[in-house]
This record gives structure tokens, C-alpha cells and sequence, in this order.
DNA sequence: GTCTATAACGCGATAGAC
DNA sequence: GTCTATCGCGTTATAGAC
């Protein structure tokens, strides 16, 4: 075909309709999830200033212009991430309104936290890089809600526990704390552990005995009995 | 005094002789402790890449030229401020080594690192962001000497605790994990715990009953009663 | 919707006067 | 040892051909 004779997209859309509409959404979704992933990776990497553009797109697999194509600008991009982020962790906390046992609820969801730490630790270095910078890009009204959807109800129902004898008295707050803090830190500081393991990264195995040891450990010192 | 006519600093040099260069070692001395403070301050709030050395020299009030005349390059300012941070926290590890008993050990160990986490957050952020990006500039080979002088003596004692049946058979290398997390949560996390805490940071009063949970948690979880 | 070429800018580092 | 002015590079973002 010679050059200027190529079909335009404009006829194209025109004369198959829907059909193309479907299509280019549809690429849309799939380059917009490459682009996410690969953002999510560069930046838990190099932090917001030290990830380019030019790193994410070469791991996305297309050209620079194409990211500011789907993310007009680097922090478009940055609270997409976030998003996504935020999404997973959402499902962690719904692990512990499973149960009203304190046992269930409190293994589950260590047991979920702790499996997204290993197997997807990059977003939670994006969060700890966002935190502990201030939330600039999130913000401060945004940080608060997205808390308070993790921290209310565990509240309450730790206070509940609490009251009926079931948990020693605690601090609902410094025991959420602990958790985050604990079973995060797998993914935060997953470099500094491998460090320590020989420059291996966990095995399967000790992956296990990890989250066996932090819900025991942590089980037993507000007074259960842990069934791992 | 007409320009021009300024004493030479070689002249002041040549009469002055002693006291002149005692007096460039002491400034030297004024100046870089600055400029580290400052560095650390920045580096935690914006990361290595997203710190400016104008900013920099900003905070610790002097032009950014000097900056480069006392550290020629960026990273060589930022190597010093992670030195700066180990100091800091082989205190710490002495702390665990005060006692042969483990309620004793512990709770001093926590305590310590506590106090840290509240008095000098910075300083623990530039940490945990160096680990989270790799640790690209301190390099594996020194990640590893600093993390066997923290780990190695401490494994040691906690694995004889074991044996002696004083604490709950734990591996060390988790319970280590748990108490660095947890402790160092409140100095990287420091601003998410405060927009929790309605955007107020901890008082000094909070952060008394922070250290007391963490202690009670950890040590109840490893079989012990703790003492605070 | 894709991609090359480039504009516009900020930053680390330094030269050179004082 | 101090400081201003500037160089040179790397980066985000975009213009414009296809």
C-alpha cells in the first residue's frame, strides 16, 4: 500500500462503528493496565522524582508519548498506583470482618496481609515511599478517609473483644499499628530480609514460618491462643 | 577598608599560624554536623533523587556552593547521613545486650528504639527508603556488615533463651523482624499515625502508652511477663 | 491512536572573583 | 573558605507527521 493511502482511522470508525469503539477501549484497558504495572514497579524502585517516564514505558513495552498519552502527567500516573494500591488492601481489611472470633478474624487477616506482602510487594513500597514523604500527592484528606475505612470498624470490634473478656486490654490503635507495621515490613524492607537470607528471597517454606510466627506471637500477646 | 586591600587568608595563615587552622577545623566541623542535619531532614521528606542540595543549603543556612565545598557530590552527603544513622542505632543494639535476662534485654531494647523512632524520625525514613529502593547507594556488601553487627549477637542470645526454656520457641530472625517493624513504624509512619490521631502528633503522654503496648505485646507473645 | 523530534525547564556541579 | 553566575545534562511534556 503506498504511504498517504493507508486507510484513516476516522473512515474506519465510520464504516465499522461499534466494532471499533470496542477495540479501542478495549486497548485502552489493556495498555492502561500494563502502564499501572509497570509504574508500580519503577516507582516502588526509584521513588515519584527518581522513577522517568522513559523507565515505565520501556517496561510497559511502548513508547515514552504513549504513557502521557493514557496519563496526561507522571502524577496522574503516580495516584493511579495509589489507587491501586489502596484496592488491595481494601479486600485485606475485609478479612477480618469474616469472623467475630477474635482467633478467625485476627489470622485471616494477618494471613491476607501477609500474602500480599509477598507476593505483591511493590505497591506497598509505593504507599510506605508516599507516607513516609509526608502524602504529598495524596494528600491529607484523602490519607484520612482511606484510614478510617481500615481503622473504624477494627476499632470498634477490638473495643468489643475487649470489653467481653475475650482480648487482654489493649489499645485497639497500638495493636493495628503493630499489624500494619509487622506484616508490611515483609514487603517495605523485602531487600534488607533477602540481605539477611543470604541474598535469597524467602522460600515458600519461610514464608510460612514467617506468618506462623507473627500470628503467634502476636495472638498470644493480647492474651489467645493462636490455631497455627 | 578599600576593596582589594582585604587581608589575604594566606597572610592571616602565615602570622596566625595554629589558632587560624584550628579555627577552619572547628568551623568545618559547625558546618558539615549542619549540613548533615539538614541533609537528613530533606532526604526523609523527599528522597534522595527529589531533595535538591538547594534546599539542602536552604536549612542549613548557606549557599548551595558550599554544600559541594564540604560534600563534592550529592551522594557522598547522603552516605554521610546514613553513617550518621547507623551511629544511632548501634546505641540501641547495646541496649539489648545490658542484661542476660530476656524480660530485661528486651524491654530496654524496645525502649530505646522507641525513643529514637519519636526523637529522631528522619533519620529512620532515609533508612527505609534506601532499603525499600535496594539499598542502590549504601550497596549489599555494607547493608550486610551493618545487619550482622545488629542481628548476629542478638540471634545468638535469643536462640540460648530458647534453649534455656526462658522464652517460647521462636525464630529469632522473625522476632527480630517484628521488633524493628513495629518500633521503626512510628518514626516512618510517623505522619500517618498522626493524621489518625486527628492530625495531631502523638503526645509525649501517647507515645508513653505506644512503647508500654509494644512492650507488653511482644514479650507476652514470646511467654514472658513484661515488667512495665 | 502511534511515534519521533524537540521545546522548556530544573538540577547537580563548577569556574572563578573575592 | 565564601559566593555568584553559569554550564551541561537529564527530564517532563508536547507538537506534529504518520
Amino acid at each position: 500500500m503506498l504511504p498517504g493511502f493507508a486507510p484513516r482511522l476516522s473512515h474506519r470508525f465510520i464504516l465499522e462503528g461499534k466494532t471499533i469503539t470496542n477495540k479501542k477501549a478495549e486497548i485502552r484497558e489493556i495498555y492502561t493496565g500494563r502502564i499501572i504495572a509497570a509504574a508500580e514497579e519503577v516507582f516502588a524502585l526509584k521513588g515519584f522524582k527518581g522513577a522517568t517516564t522513559q523507565e515505565i514505558a520501556d517496561r510497559a513495552g511502548l513508547p515514552k508519548a504513549n504513557v502521557h498519552y493514557y496519563f496526561k502527567t507522571k502524577e496522574i500516573l503516580y495516584n493511579a498506583v495509589l489507587e491501586d494500591v489502596v484496592v488491595v488492601w481494601k479486600k485485606d481489611a475485609d478479612a477480618f470482618d469474616q469472623s467475630k472470633d477474635p482467633t478467625v478474624a485476627l489470622t485471616e487477616y494477618i494471613k491476607s496481609k501477609m500474602f500480599h506482602s509477598f507476593t505483591r510487594p511493590s505497591g506497598s513500597k509505593v504507599w510506605a515511599n508516599e507516607i513516609i514523604h509526608g502524602a504529598p500527592v495524596l494528600g491529607d484528606e484523602k490519607l484520612g478517609k482511606f484510614l478510617n475505612i481500615w481503622e473504624k470498624r477494627k476499632t470498634i470490634q477490638i473495643r468489643r473483644w475487649i470489653k467481653h473478656g475475650k482480648i487482654l486490654p489493649v489499645d485497639p490503635h497500638y495493636l493495628l499499628f503493630m499489624i500494619w507495621a509487622t506484616t508490611q515490613h515483609y514487603a517495605d524492607f523485602e531487600h534488607q530480609i533477602s540481605v539477611l537470607n543470604g541474598k535469597k528471597a524467602l522460600s515458600k517454606d519461610q514464608q510460612e514460618q514467617a506468618t506462623k510466627n507473627v500470628i503467634g506471637i502476636i495472638l498470644r500477646g493480647i492474651g489467645l491462643e493462636s490455631e497455627v
